[in-house]
DNA sequence: TGGATTTGACCTAT
DNA sequence: ATAGGTCAAATCCA
């Protein structure tokens, strides 16, 4: 799959290359003086602590090298390393494979490309095609639990609602808008769990591969104060796909809903806050606000430009742990 | 009129 | 057999 690039993200590709690699640079310190500090303690004493924080950098690592790969174009010819790869060496989780992963030399294994390849046979069409699906994994899938409906920057279109069993309210889904003009896979189900507080929870699937990007990389070579940089520039790709960055924008609470006409029920308000792109800016704080009077959707780079990536591979080098953040509770299940 | 939503049908996994 | 996920025609709406 050959993807281009358009043209103001092509002129920012140095400048993303230049902080990727220094990114990357600062990182091999962090581990170096991880290193330094794990040989001067007495074994037994804080060594997970030292370990698990040398997982998190390698998974930094591996996101500045996939990131690096893909910007020089490489994605086609080497394979990505996957979240799934990370977890395994990171947590131990059962995985066989306890090779600790180089940043250096990324290793490509995606069976979701192969997949994606299968359904793109010229022998099955459209219409041949109805109601088949494969049923997803529960693995690169990870949960909101909101109590009110935030945007996540990104533009979702329902396909439909379905009743699930021993359930009070139907379920909704959603697929990127993108989907078949950019071949977007993210998919994500936002379903009310609780009446009172009410609750609900969006589960996201796959990783957003269309290019509503450009607003954002603005936004990420635009921030000034140290804090923002951090927040944005380091971790900006990651940002885009995993609510808990996403949060980073929303407000809740505070949110002003304006509706010219009561709502029946939350769950016709759930299809009318994905209406549209313009509703979506309505719910998005930004540490510059001007960064999003011309575009709502907030996407990062790296699931961006990794049209493989479709199940949140890359980025999901993430700690796998429940994130509380205000009202919201972040799970995420691999 | 084009894009988004609704909703019943269809299909697959369990 | 059933529940869950997706498709697509019909409908809505700006």
């Amino acid at each position: 799959m050959e993807l281009s690039w358009p043209e103001s993200v092509l002129s920012n590709r140095e400048r993303v290359m230049e902080e990727l690699i220094q990114g990357r640079e600062l990182a091999s310190q962090l581990c170096r003086v991880l290193d330094d500090h794990k040989s001067t303690l007495v074994s037994g004493c804080g060594g997970g602590d030292v370990g698990s924080a040398e997982g998190l950098v390698n998974k930094i690592l591996g996101s500045f090298a996939n990131t690096l790969l893909i910007l020089n174009g490489k994605e086609a010819d080497g394979e990505i390393v996957s979240g799934d790869q990370i977890q395994g060496n990171s947590s131990g989780g059962g995985s066989a494979d306890s090779s600790s992963w180089d940043a250096n030399h990324a290793i490509i294994k995606s069976e979701d490309f192969h997949e994606e390849i299968s359904c793109k046979s010229p022998s099955t069409t459209f219409k041949d095609r109805r109601g088949s699906y494969k049923r997803r994994r529960t693995s690169h899938s990870w949960t909101r639990d909101a109590q009110d409906l935030i945007d996540d920057g990104h533009s979702w279109r329902k396909y439909g609602q379905k009743v699930i069993h021993n359930a009070k309210h139907p379920r909704n889904y959603f697929r990127c808008t993108h989907k078949f003009d950019q071949s977007c896979q993210a998919t994500k189900h936002v379903q009310k769990i609780l009446d009172d507080p009410p609750v609900f929870r969006t589960t996201y699937y796959g990783n957003h591969t269309c290019r509503d990007y450009l607003k954002a990389s603005e936004l990420v070579l635009d921030c000034t104060s140290p804090r923002e940089s951090s927040n944005y520039i380091r971790f900006g790709d990651i940002k885009q796909d995993h609510p808990f960055f996403s949060s980073l924008t929303s407000v809740k609470k505070e949110v002003v809903i304006k509706e010219e006409k009561p709502q029946p029920s939350d769950d016709h308000m759930m299809a009318s806050h994905h209406h549209n792109h313009s509703s979506s800016c309505d719910y998005i704080v930004s540490p510059h606000p001007t960064a999003f009077e011309s575009s709502c959707p907030l996407s990062g780079l790296s699931s961006t430009i990794d049209p493989y990536d479709h199940e949140g591979d890359v980025m999901s080098g993430l700690i796998v742990e429940p994130y509380y953040f205000d009202d919201e509770v972040l799970q995420y299940e691999f």
